[in-house]
DNA sequence: AGCCACATGTAACAGGTTACATGATTGA
DNA sequence: TCAATCATGTAACCTGTTACATGTGGCT
C-alpha cells in the first residue's frame, strides 16, 4: 500500500509521468527504498483501474502523464488524516524468528541475538555515515525533499536503536529464564531435533 | 517470508498437520498476528513444491501430516544463522507518509504527527494491559511459548516507543525548519494543490 | 436438529518484485 | 559508433490474504 499511496500523494502536486514519479519518490526518501520503474507503471495501471487517477497521453514532450481524480484526492486526504493502523501491526520477521528460536530445540538463541545485533549496529553506522554526508550537500529547490529524507533516515536510526535495545532486553530475559528453567536454553542435551517430542494440545 | 519460515521451523520440531501449525504459531506469538488457516495450507503446498517439506497422509487419526526434508532443515538453519537483512529495510509506511506530508502542500504535518502519536500511545496501552494479563496466567508445558510471546510483546512495545520518540523528534525538527524557512510548513498560501508548480528534476 | 470447533482444501486477488522488450535521445 | 540514460510498458512470479466449499465430530 505504501507505494500506491505515495504515488497518489505525489500526483496530487500536479500531473506527473511514470519515470518522473520514481525519481521524486527516491529523492524524497534518499534512495532508502529503491523503487523499480516497472512497479510504477503497474501501480499506475491499478490506480487508474480503481478510478483514482487518469492517464493522459502527451504533455507536450510525448510523456504519458497521469492526473489525480476527485476520488483520488479523497483517498490521499483519508491517508493523511488517518493514522497508520497499529491494530494489526505488520509481521515482524525478527520477532517471529526469536519467538521460534526459544522454542525449537537445537537453536542457539544467544548466537541468533548476537549476530542480529552486530548486523543492526553496522546498519546503524551506515545510517550515521549517510547522515553526515547528506548534511554537507546544499539543498535543491525549497529543501523540503532534503528535510523529508532526513526524517526518513532518522526513522531508520530510531527503529534500529529500538531493535538493539530489544535484543539486549531479550538476552537479559533469557538469562533470567535460564537460571530458573535451564531446560529451555540451548543445552547439550537439546541439540538436533529430528524427533518429535510432544505436540502439546 | 515470515510465515513460510515460521512454519518450517515449527515442522522441524516434528511432524505436524495444518490446523495444528496455525494453533502453535498463534500460541507462540500470543495471537498478535492471527494466521488464516487457508494460508497455512497454501504455504504448505508451496513448501512442498519447493522440496522443503513432504506431505504424508494419515497419522493414525486421519490428519494430513507434513515432515521437513533435508533441504528444509538446511533452510531453517540458514534462517537462524543469518540475520534479518537490514540492507534493504521493509518500507515503513509511516516514514514514507511523513516524508511526503512535508512536501505536498496543503497537508497539516503537525496534525498528522499528533494523530499518529495518539494512536500509537493507545496501542502502547493495549500492549501493557496485555502484558499485565499474561503475567497472571500459569504456564502450560515448559513455558517456552509464554516466554516467546512475552518477547514478541516486548518487541511491539519497543518499536511503538521508538515510533513515539521519532514523532517527537520530527515535531522538533519541523519547528526548527519552520523558523528558518516558513514556506515549507502549511501556510495559508500553500493550501489546496490542484496546480503543478515545478517538477524539480 | 442446530451449532460450533476441528480440519482440509481451492479460487481469486492483492501488492510487490524481477526480468525482459522496445525505442528515443544524448554524449563520449 | 557505441554506450548510457530516459521512458514506457508487459509477463511472470512471489508471498500474503480473503472468501468460500466441504466434511466430521461432539455438545445441547
Amino acid at each position: 500500500m505504501s507505494v500506491r499511496n505515495a504515488l497518489l500523494a505525489l500526483l496530487e502536486q500536479g500531473p506527473r509521468y511514470g519515470y518522473q514519479l520514481r525519481a521524486e519518490f527516491e529523492h524524497h526518501t534518499g534512495g532508502t527504498w529503491p523503487l523499480n520503474v516497472g512497479q510504477v507503471y503497474t501501480t499506475l495501471a491499478r490506480l487508474e483501474r480503481d478510478g483514482l487517477v487518469e492517464g493522459r497521453g502527451e504533455d507536450g514532450e510525448g510523456h504519458v502523464v497521469y492526473v489525480v481524480t476527485d476520488a483520488g484526492r479523497r483517498e490521499v486526504e483519508d491517508w493523511f488524516t488517518s493514522p497508520v493502523p497499529r491494530t494489526q501491526p505488520p509481521r515482524d520477521e525478527l520477532a517471529i524468528k526469536l519467538a521460534l528460536a526459544v522454542t525449537v530445540p537445537g537453536v542457539d538463541v544467544g548466537a541468533v541475538i548476537q549476530q542480529q545485533r552486530s548486523a543492526t549496529m553496522s546498519a546503524l553506522q551506515d545510517y550515521t555515515r549517510l547522515k553526515r554526508r547528506s548534511s554537507d550537500e546544499p539543498p535543491t529547490g525549497d529543501g523540503s525533499a532534503e528535510l523529508a529524507w532526513g526524517l526518513v533516515l532518522d526513522s531508520l536510526v530510531f527503529s534500529a536503536e529500538a531493535e538493539i535495545r530489544w535484543l539486549d532486553h531479550c538476552e537479559a530475559r533469557l538469562r533470567r529464564a535460564a537460571a530458573e528453567r535451564p531446560a529451555v536454553v540451548g543445552h547439550a542435551d537439546a541439540t538436533l531435533p529430528t524427533e518429535a517430542k510432544e505436540s502439546r494440545r
